[in-house]
DNA sequence: GGTTACCGAACGAACGTTCGAACGGAACCT
DNA sequence: AGGTTCCGTTCGAACGTTCGTTCGGTAACC
């Protein structure tokens, strides 16, 4: 009897199930070390039956960057909008960002060490996402300075080393022993607020008001990948 | 008339020659990406005559990462012997690692980012160093909450969101345009110790200290890779 | 009967590594 | 001085394996 192709439920679900096993498989060996005989492997999928669903790794890649990048940005937007203060929006775009690294560390990983490995159109997309979220960032940054609560410094290096910051996490954290995500977002916004703001401001804060239970709410099952 | 087989002047002089256009190779491409071939056509060595030289594909990337690696802590244990004041440990500290960041951004990438491609006892030995590494870190950090000067916050986070400014720079530093080393350093450090750092501590940099100049002397074109 | 879902088998190319042979220079013998 | 042996160095060619991708087909549903 060979294999039931079942009616699946909702279209494309299986590719879900595919993209979900693939980034696994590429945050366990990198982009290039991973092979489409693993992600076979690694989803029950034949080597020959992943091409109904994709046109190539590259595009199983791409497809896993610009979900996750865009899921984020348009998290961050969506959170953003409800505030004016520059520094608590500062602290939102931290804590967006690394709330979602912690619920989805294998995708995170592979949106910032696979950066490099896609060409030509997929590269451009993702990187066109990507250059919107830094602008928020900085924007956000130009918005503090202005308001006169930024020591003088630059602000491109500020700002990227705020994802310095951000997106080394990738490298060290492990859930089971290090802060979650609250408290690691707190450390954090609070290390480059302090380190970035002037002693005599008027936005400084005297101390780090948690910005914690933000937002927790209907999103919990909705995501896909 | 066959390749000449000249006699080299130092022994091993090739192998430095090999591990050279390797790390560009590797830097380009990747570890998985890059193939024995890339790094032959680069460096001029057939094929073959590269095995004469190292013994795989791993021992490649493991001499690289080792040297940079030693190389860095090195000097950086070197330069700290000279001080006490834990703040300007630090200092030093980022400084020395951006700076050598800097000069050898090739053989840096690859060591940031191909940090999970080791295996077996190249990889032991290479986190061994990073092991090493992070502890002197740590310890300064250490230093620094004994003397009353750092707020309360977890020292793990703090110290690697620290490497972790320094490391992601080369996801963005472009030589031509953004700060060079002694720019760059003072303002990561300047970020790290202000945000800290207590407002009311007696090792409150009231500005930031240039470390500049520090010790740029013979050390010019003494190191190899 | 056409469309969608899926797979076993195979394609050519590229991979890391090895083999056997050739080269040039130093050391040794006569 | 000339011949011989030896060793570090170098390479062309090939090894067996794995790679991403494609082909031709079958089975199930509309």
């Amino acid at each position: 009897m060979p294999r039931p192709s079942m009616p699946q439920r909702e279209p494309q679900e299986k590719l879900q199930v595919i993209l979900r096993h693939a980034a696994q498989v590429f945050c366990d060996k990198g982009y290039e070390g991973a092979s489409i005989r693993d992600i076979s492997r690694a989803s029950g999928v034949s080597l020959a039956g992943l091409y109904h669903y994709i046109k190539s790794k590259q595009e199983l890649l791409y497809l896993i960057q610009i979900h996750t990048f865009k899921t984020i940005v348009a998290r961050l937007e969506e959170s953003l909008a409800r505030v004016s203060d520059p520094v608590e929006k500062l602290r939102i775009l931290v804590h967006n960002h690394l709330d979602y690294f912690l619920q989805h560390p294998v995708e995170m990983k592979v949106l910032a060490h696979e950066d490099e490995a896609l060409e030509g159109t997929f590269r451009k997309e993702v990187l066109e996402v990507k250059r919107r979220y830094v602008e928020i960032a900085l924007g956000i940054f130009e918005e503090m300075r202005k308001a006169g609560a930024v020591r003088r410094l630059n602000p491109r290096v500020a700002v990227l080393s705020l994802f310095g910051m951000m997106n080394w996490t990738y490298t060290w954290h492990r859930a089971a022993a290090d802060p979650q995500a609250d408290a690691l977002a707190e450390t954090i916004a609070g290390m480059f607020l302090h380190g970035v703001m002037n002693g005599h401001g008027d936005a400084r804060p005297k101390s780090v008001r948690p910005v914690a239970a933000r937002l927790r709410n209907r999103r919990a099952r909705a995501d896909n990948l």
